[in-house]
DNA sequence: GTGAAAGCGCTAACAC
DNA sequence: GTGTTAGCGCTTTCAC
């Protein structure tokens, strides 16, 4: 059985093909009788609209490119990270008949750029979904805007271009677990920040501080260290941050990899968490929920910043509404095993 | 600037718009000095053909679709799983200019098989890849059959269907990590089988039967416990296989998160791991590594085996190459730290 | 409220 | 080797 078209439809129908275009397209101007005479023929042959026909003529692809920084198999975390942001742009996709493009690609690639540009003239989506740290890089915005193609940064750190951007409240999230901790009497709470060149884990340092002075807390730099994002740099600051004879008694990490890796430490001194000491990550990767104790961090609603920013492309393809300004997704505290009362 | 067209590329370099496609699409038949003109308009014009336009004429659509089950977030295995099918995949995608869908859907779900049909029919894919545990199941593998798309099934336990397959060497490879015990002086090797419905690693237990009689041990039902896959199963079976007179010195498990579970028990029953139990998992997911002591496993190629699908299936839709048979790869064994000699 | 006609940009089939 | 001609199955425009 060879598939039917939009001609056999319109004849079991008994209209033009036109007509059957605005129901299936759900135009207005078809009298209720007609609609359903072409529903009725549409099951009966099983149609189903061709796609290419269709972008062919419309001059829309319906299709979405989601961009993001090609996770290594073994970091849980950027896996975590990845699948979140397709579930949320695939749930976009399956609501409006779009179909969604993956593309990881390497952010340190110096040719990412001209990679990306020929994706999108070759692609040609309706719309570009940039996930960070992607999203914060000026060669590839560049490269993504000479297109002309719309496109949605998600969690940029720094607002640099007037595009349209997703993002979860880092620095309001981050004050408010600063002020979790402090209100269970933490008075020396430590900070470990994050890798320099991702923005939104700078702008956690931030909210450390708001949260701190909130409290009613004094900023010192001998209670922040700087890592890389990575467990073992995580390690390696919770080692300095441990050795000082006025040790903190909690610990904020920029990023739950790092909050693992001051656990760890923790463990190997034989310091007691959370009895002696409070740690607190942020991202809610896998294995915030797998180590033991089990981290208190805050959530970053991928998936639903993910499908806000697919959604937006999509009605900005068929709509033309516009794109621009930014949305705030709220984090949500997490208190689990890691955190608890500050020591005598 | 709008884009250029086959006839723009035609019109600068002096030929038929045929010639050009011929170029493109690197047809024979193009004189030497033609080529080098019609390439030099494309590259002066920045021409890329329109995909759409592409696939309405040649009735190909240059998609493959990767169906596999929708990984909870939380569940780190299934997200490296799914990561790194797709990065196989879209290796090779990406070599013959294919795009890759992904659809995560949910194996349990009743109507998947509906579902899934009428992706196929919407998208008309060149090809699908099925991904395991979706691979194995009749009502899925009679949807997309009807569709008459060609299909690749990765993993699938039984070789049902006589549609080609791609999968690792399950009997073949747990038959070696047994004899690999049994090397280390193990008599007593015990086995945690894995869920019933996921008949790869139902094989796996035929392996570990085969290697003890190649290592010239006996079988006994003694040393076997049924879990379902969960890190909980594999606690319940460690426990019950740890409370024996005669406990075994050596647990495999028929995957890593259960062969985790099993390191969790012996931990909280103080039992040295490699000292006193030697525990071997299956898989290779990210955990293996994060636990301690490092898991030795397992590691099925799964990007491997993704791009070796994507190929036939692209091959197959291009030059109608015949699309029957099985493709075997070997796993690999990765001695870490979870495993060593027996005790006396 | 409905329809006719003209493409969208390419490939396929065949002619030269 | 190269070109001509017809579609592919839809949307768009405009007429009624």
């Amino acid at each position: 059985m060879s598939r039917s078209t939009i001609f056999d439809v319109a004849s079991l129908a008994g209209v033009s093909i036109k007509t059957v275009s605005r129901v299936v397209n759900g135009e207005p101007n078809v009298s209720a009788g007609t609609t359903e005479r072409v529903e009725k023929a549409v099951k009966e042959l099983n149609y189903r609209p061709d796609r290419s026909a269709r972008s062919l003529a419309s001059h829309r692809s319906n299709l979405i490119a989601l961009i993001y920084d090609d996770p290594s198999v073994y970091e849980i975390p950027s896996a975590g990270y990845v699948i979140r942001l397709q579930q949320g742009a695939l749930r976009a996709c399956r609501k409006t008949n779009c179909e969604l493009l993956i593309h990881p690609c390497n952010y340190q690639d110096e040719h990412v750029g001209t990679e990306l540009k020929t994706l999108i003239e070759t692609v040609r989506p309706d719309g570009v979904i940039l996930a960070a740290p992607l999203s914060n890089m000026r060669n590839i915005l560049r490269a993504i805007s000479v297109t002309g193609t719309p496109f949605v940064r998600v969690s940029p750190g720094k607002k640099v271009f007037k595009e349209f951007t997703v993002s979860m409240n880092d620095r309001e999230s981050s004050a408010e677990m600063t002020r979790y901790l402090a209100s269970l009497g933490h008075k020396r709470i430590a900070f470990v920040t994050g890798h320099p060149k991702h923005d939104a884990v700078q702008i956690r340092f931030a909210g450390y501080q708001d949260g701190l002075r909130e409290s009613g807390l004094k900023f010192s730099e001998r209670l922040v260290e700087a890592g890389d994002n990575s467990i073992r740099s995580g390690e390696a600051c919770a080692e300095k941050l441990l050795a000082r004879k006025q040790r903190p008694t909690a610990i904020f990490a920029a990023n739950d990899d790092m909050a693992a890796g001051v656990i760890r430490v923790a463990d190997r001194l034989g310091i007691d968490v959370p009895g002696e000491l409070s740690v607190a990550g942020c991202d809610d990767v896998a294995l915030a929920q797998q180590i033991y104790p089990a981290l208190t961090t805050l959530r970053q609603p991928l998936a639903a910043m993910a499908e806000r920013a697919a959604m937006a492309l999509i009605d900005h393809s068929r709509v033309a509404t516009p794109l621009r300004g930014a949305d705030t997704f709220a984090a949500k505290l997490l208190v689990r095993e890691s955190t608890g009362p500050a020591p005598d």
